[in-house]
DNA sequence: AATGTTAATTTGTCTTACAAATTAAAAACA
DNA sequence: TGTTTTTAATTTGTAAGACAAATTAACATT
């Protein structure tokens, strides 16, 4: 017997190695959108293992959006094609449980907003199309009523903020602005109970709706400059 | 019997809720990394239900690295401190599905990746370390051997714009901008395969390093336009 | 022809059992 | 007494089989 060539004996997970199998399979396109894999029992049979594994690892790829399970004789299970929204859900959870770990610093936080939005603000002020401008103006809308609890309030000055996004039309950007945004939704909840002025914030909103009417883009970015170094401000002053 | 108020019928999977219970828990930091979690005979008596379910609720959070399990007496399942690398990963594989999917088309990721990279390369210029500046140069060296294949060439090209953004100093945009630039790493190589010039490329590369050596900001910027340019001019030509 | 019923298929869940890994304590030995 | 080996206990990993629930299609009935 040679010493050499010893099998990499891989004693991982059954249920994880499977689910890598199928994701790249997915990944790599053999399996396309609505796809129907083969059954639980099937999938069992063909990797020689148990149902409760199959379906374990199946679970895996449930948990990222890969796939979607129907009973019945139509049924089975699909793959799914994973939308935005989606992703930028997961994405939002995790990046909210690294800003609660601290994984990044306030600093870094606030300036990659910054600097994000304001891309987005550059972009909007061209792109935005009437109905984003409605959108927004509605939300503001809901927020000139004082009788709106301050959580109620945040929600939509984070829904504001993604019509914004939105407004860049480019996707892509829209999408991680968006999620860097919600993941500081905690914090920017708690520095308006404690100290941010309804009433300025709502001009601050006013302001930039009208400075994109009129898509002038370096009105709109001064707003969001204005209202990031009043949050900075209050953040400093309090941690 | 009045008709108001009829309870929401939650007929969801069970595995899926003991997940989403268990995800607040961590979330809400209820459960702290590196604790503990019961066993999972025990968790199945709590929430009344079998250990299958609890096993498969449990992959869910696995594949979302929330948590670890570890066999024997002392082993458990234990809270997870997510690591930005983990979910870097995650983010990047879910950003190429989402490209292959055509969920984003060649310009808006075109733009995210200038917009956001020229972003990293202001910070960058300033905030470059000696160390960096260092990796860039072995990265440059291994681009310039005419004997590596145009994967290899790839690979390397994205680990010298990853330090790039690690440059930034900003991680949370640098962890952004990066996830951004390999999920496209797949389309760029296909152009390196079939148009980019490799010498040029090394060049533009020595420049950006020179750039960020004299802490050049607008140089270094330039460079990064320039080869965002080229990157679109062959992709406009291709597809 | 419309409607209700039944059967078949597929995922969802439960039960029980055993395997594998790992640690701690107990036992054997020097 | 100190060291090593063995054994037992604990916990996750995997398996097998059974039944429940949902859904569709074919069938039967009025």
């Amino acid at each position: 017997m040679t010493t050499s060539a010893f099998e990499p004996i891989k004693r991982d997970n059954l249920s994880r190695q499977i689910a890598d199998q199928l994701r790249r399979a997915i990944v790599d396109g053999e399996l396309r959108a609505d796809d129907r894999l083969p059954t639980e029992d099937e999938l069992a049979l063909r990797f020689s293992v148990s149902r409760p594994t199959i379906r374990e690892a199946l679970k895996i790829l449930a948990a990222q959006n890969l796939i979607r399970s129907k009973r019945g004789p139509t049924g089975g299970t699909f793959i799914n094609c994973p939308s935005v929204n989606d992703l930028s859900e997961s994405l939002t959870c995790a990046t909210t449980l690294l800003v609660g770990m601290d994984a990044f610093n306030m600093d870094e936080i606030l300036q990659a907003r910054e600097l994000l939005e304001l891309q987005c603000c550059r972009l909007a002020a061209p792109n935005r199309t009437e109905a984003h401008l409605e959108r927004m103006r509605q939300q503001l809308a809901i927020q000139r009523d004082s009788s709106l609890s301050a959580e109620d309030f945040c929600a939509s000055d984070v829904a504001l903020h993604r019509t914004l996004a939105d407004a860049s039309g480019n996707r892509l950007l829209g999408f991680v602005m968006f999620s860097v945004i919600e993941a500081l939704q905690p914090v920017t909840n708690m520095v308006a109970h404690r100290f941010r002025d309804r009433a300025l914030v709502s001009t601050q909103h006013q302001r930039l709706i009208e400075a994109l009417e009129q898509q002038d883009a370096d009105g709109a970015c001064a707003i969001v400059t204005e209202q990031i170094r009043d949050l900075r401000q209050h953040l400093g002053a309090d941690c």
